[in-house]
RNA sequence: GGGCCGUUAGCUCAAUAGUAGAGUACUGCAUUGACAUUGCAGGGGUAGUUGGAGCGUAACCAACACGGCCCA
């Protein structure tokens, strides 16, 4: 066995599986519950750096509230993702050449199924990669038969409160995909355009009118001009009729508000089915509304039979054209302006007038605005409370009804006189029909589905069992934290927190966390057309999900996108392997892990400093995940561990390891593995993988019964004592000597004799292995050897230091004129701040003393430094 | 146009107004008994700019500049 590297390609799988065959995910048993739903990824997805973020946090709370006696329940799930898994598939059948049309709705469906199941369960296992530790015998999915009944349930009840409704309106109309989307899946992208200056003939004049418009081939829609009614310039031309060039149809000018003299000529040429504000216009003036479109985005009937069947851009180019030729064409300019792109088609999205499903957003965001601001839910940062504000403040009805197969089929059925009967089933909608005709009729259900996130909106109680099983609703709702991404505060969490207050009354979390966006590490979004895409799997494999987990936990900063690293990923494998070495160490010294249940007796002050530190360091953890300050609790787990342990405590200890005083190697062994043990406890939620591994290689699992994954996060309480102060003395003037042996080219390695001052004597024969050992001196002395030497002031004591080498005497003088410079500066400014009367004054008393305690430390440190000076 | 956030070491970021820190990079040195995925030491900061409140601030307020994001 190659024992001096980690090597986590040959751990973290058997780990995993390890955990997995021992239920360990399962909540156990207590009276504190806490619980996480996860975030559900999409089913077509794979695992992205935003994921690895995310989760990483989510099994850090739910790891650590596990090992603090918590039930822990993290319930995971992927949703159906209607649009892109529906996509998917047509893809895959096209190679086949197959067409949806030609299979029908049903066996399409069940294609889907097909596909889902054989490959549904990938990014579910990438989870596994990361080592989430969520419940997987409670693995939800969307389109679940149960949690299809709560969106059934949900919409119907909806409806009957008036709550949903259906109505002929502009929606955003995907060309590509054939279907409505939301206006939160519209993204307006910012583009180079044109801005086309048109004539339009006055009728029984020579005048024109000339609008400007970005897209010209709307004027095939068009049925007004409108011109603001302050605007003199177009006074005498209200009411008046103009021809559309091309098609020959005449409109009214109308005045109205809308129409902005600032803006291009300051004629409007209006097109209600083709644009949302020109819509309104529309309404407010009784304009006839033409739909010039196709649902596919072509031209159709209602146009000039010359333009039938094109494309709208193949439409707009000979429209110019045609323009130009009967010079009702005046000029264009280029310009930036926001086009509407479709989020997952990547087409331009067209206003376009259609019968659609509406969720009355408005009266559900009320409750779920109040229950923020009542701080019954607390988002973490407290800012994205504002975004969340904003939104609701300003919310729309919500479009839930999409033109697509895939997803839960609207519960709607229609009579043969289009009257809607919305209910639980066929049967029930047939009985309500025929309650109303008084007869059987024939009902044809609704063919759209829902948006996928209305069904995610019932995630953190549909996955609970609502409405049928209420044992896991009664324990665990509300759930204690969401994790997520503020990119979908609007999406997800805002409409999760209209229906948990709608349906249970209850919030759903009481907290909510927000990480920002994984970036490059020069701060740019992460793109597949860029190229810059970091796949969290390759890490993984490089330097293991531990690394990955502890370098984004450790850069998860409140408000700060995680710019990622690969080095810094690199800096956590070390670390690992540092752990693991550690550990070897401690194997070598023959540390017994045995006797590692209750707290070994502690007398050496190494020893009690070690323990200090520990407490100290969990105490600190503790705080900053209640605060969620992961990149704090990182910080310490990894100072401690790191610096505390390996570099200080382990290098002390070998003093007494390597001596012959069987008592004190004794407490030694046993304390440190008693500290190791404890540090495997608390590292576990941010590693999971190297520290169970670790532990179950020093069989701290006797007979499978203490497993790491719920071993109790130590109580211990926090308590200094002097003891531990003289250890940080030692490290103090350890360090202190290595660094003057530095400055004075001595070589590190080169033994030395000390003399000291008398109140020093204490301390130093107390330590005196110590000392001698890891600040390589071979002699201490009381009183000054009369021999060459340098002198050291630490922290007010004077150290005489006798080399063997011939040192430089001019070196050591100017390394004592130089720190005292560097006394005398800070002296300076502490003198000049408390001749300040403002100072002495209004500063809080401690801070005076303090000052002033400082001041005549320094003023002794640079006297002693000056009679050194002298003597030399 | 409305709103939010940021600007601190070469880089990535911390620090709740009381002597500016970490990781990493860099430089020098070390290494025969955990670890070169190592150790020790070192250099490196006019805190975006300007003004204001305050005994005092990188932190509070205002304006500006630059960068990023969201909404319309």
């Amino acid at each position: 066995m190659n024992s001096d590297k980690y090597i986590h390609s040959e751990v973290e799988d058997d780990i995993y599986s390890y955990w997995e065959k021992n239920n360990l995910f399962k909540p156990k048993k207590n009276t504190k519950k806490f619980s996480i739903v996860i975030p559900p990824p999409n089913v077509t997805g794979s695992l992205h750096m935003g994921h690895a973020l995310n989760n990483s946090i989510q099994d850090l709370l739910v790891r650590y509230y596990r090992m603090n006696n918590y039930e822990t329940l993290w319930q995971p799930g992927t949703d159906h993702a209607g649009i892109a898994t529906q996509a998917l598939v047509e893809k895959k059948l096209e190679k086949e050449n197959l067409k949806k049309n030609d299979l029908g709705r049903e066996k399409f469906i069940e294609k889907v199924w097909e596909w889902k199941n054989q490959y549904g369960n990938i990014i579910i296992n990438q989870l596994k990669k990361l080592g989430c530790s969520c419940d997987w015998s409670r693995n939800a999915f969307t389109m679940d038969e149960n949690l299809s009944k709560s969106v059934i349930k949900v919409f119907v009840e909806l409806h009957k409160k008036k709550l949903i409704y259906k109505a002929e309106k502009l929606v955003n109309w995907d060309t590509v995909l054939k279907t409505a989307i939301s206006d939160l899946e519209v993204d307006q992208r910012e583009m180079n355009s044109k801005l086309y200056y048109i004539k339009y003939p006055l009728d029984k004049s020579k005048e024109f009118i000339t609008i400007a418009t970005t897209r010209p081939e709307t004027m095939l829609g068009d049925t007004a001009i409108a011109v603001n009614p302050k605007d003199i310039r177009f006074k005498k031309y209200v009411g008046k009729t103009v021809t559309i060039p091309i098609v020959d149809r005449k409109i009214r000018v109308i005045k109205d508000d809308y129409a902005d003299p600032e803006q291009g000529t300051g004629a409007l040429k209006i097109t209600p089915a083709h644009d949302f504000n020109d819509y309104d216009v529309g309404k407010r003036n009784n304009l006839e509304i033409i739909n010039i479109f196709t649902e596919e985005g072509k031209i159709n009937k209602n146009a000039p039979n010359a333009y039938i069947g094109l494309d709208r851009f193949e439409a707009r180019s000979k429209i110019l054209q045609e323009l130009k030729e009967k010079n009702f064409f005046v000029k264009e300019e280029n310009i930036k302006n926001k086009v509407p792109y479709g989020d997952r088609s990547n087409s331009i999205i067209e206003p376009f007038l259609t019968e659609q499903w509406f969720v009355n957003a408005k009266k559900l965001s009320i409750k779920a605005k109040k229950i923020v601001k009542s701080k019954k839910t607390n988002f973490f940062p407290v800012n994205w409370s504002k975004t969340y504000f904003q939104w609701m403040n300003n919310i729309e009805p919500w479009c839930v009804s999409r033109q697509l197969w895939w997803g839960h089929q609207i519960p709607a059925w229609y009579g043969p006189d289009k009257k809607i009967f919305v209910a639980i089933n066929e049967l029930e909608a047939k009985k309500n029909a025929k309650k109303f005709y008084k007869k059987d009729v024939i009902l044809m259900r609704d063919p759209d589905v829902l948006d996928t996130w209305f069904s995610s909106g019932l995630w953190p109680f549909a996955t609970l069992g609502w409405p049928d099983k209420k044992d896991f609703i009664k324990k665990f709702y509300p759930t204690t934290v969401l994790v997520t991404g503020f990119d979908i505060i609007f999406f997800w969490v805002a409409r999760m927190m209209m229906f948990g207050m709608e349906f249970l009354n209850k919030e759903p979390f009481k907290d909510i966390y927000v990480h920002a966006l994984v970036r490059d590490e020069k701060g740019q979004k992460m793109s597949k057309s860029k190229g810059n895409v970091i796949d969290p799997l390759d890490l993984i494999d490089k330097y293991s999900a531990d690394a990955l987990r502890f370098t984004l936990l450790s850069m998860a900063s409140p408000g700060t996108d995680v710019k990622l690293s690969e080095d810094r990923v690199k800096g956590y494998r070390n670390f690992l392997n540092k752990l693991w070495n550690a550990n070897n160490f401690l194997i070598t010294n023959k540390c017994d892990f045995s006797k590692t249940d209750k707290i070994p007796k502690i007398t050496l002050n190494i020893n009690k400093w070690i323990h200090s530190q520990l407490i100290e360091t969990k105490e600190k953890i503790e705080k900053n995940l209640k605060d969620y300050r992961f990149d704090e609790a990182a910080r310490n787990a990894y100072q401690f561990v790191w610096h505390s342990f390996c570099d200080w405590y382990i290098e002390l200890s070998k003093t007494i390891l390597f001596s012959d005083n069987e008592k004190n190697k004794k407490e030694v062994k046993e304390v440190s593995a008693y500290i190791f043990k404890q540090i495997l406890v608390i590292l576990h939620p941010f590693i999971p993988f190297v520290t169970e591994k670790i532990w179950l290689r020093n069989k701290f699992d006797r007979l499978n019964k203490n497993f790491l994954m719920h071993a109790n996060w130590p109580t211990e309480k926090y308590k200094k004592d002097r003891s531990t102060k003289d250890v940080e003395k030692i490290i103090n003037v350890i360090s202190e000597l290595r660094s003057f042996k530095n400055e004075l080219n001595v070589s590190p390695g080169s033994y030395i004799d000390i003399s000291i001052n008398k109140k020093n004597k204490n301390f130093m024969s107390n330590n005196e292995i110590t000392l001698k050992k890891l600040g390589r001196i071979n002699n201490f002395f009381d009183k000054d050897q009369g021999r060459p030497s340098a002198t050291l002031v630490i922290s007010g004591d004077v150290f005489k230091i006798y080399f063997d080498e011939n040192i430089d005497l001019n070196l050591i003088k100017e390394n004592l004129v130089k720190r005292q410079n560097k006394y005398r500066d800070e002296m300076h400014k502490i003198s000049q701040r408390l001749s300040n009367k403002g100072f002495t004054d209004k500063a809080p008393k401690n801070i005076v003393e303090q000052e002033k305690t400082n001041y005549s430390n320094l003023k002794n440190d640079i006297k002693k430094i000056s009679l050194t000076i002298e003597s030399l």
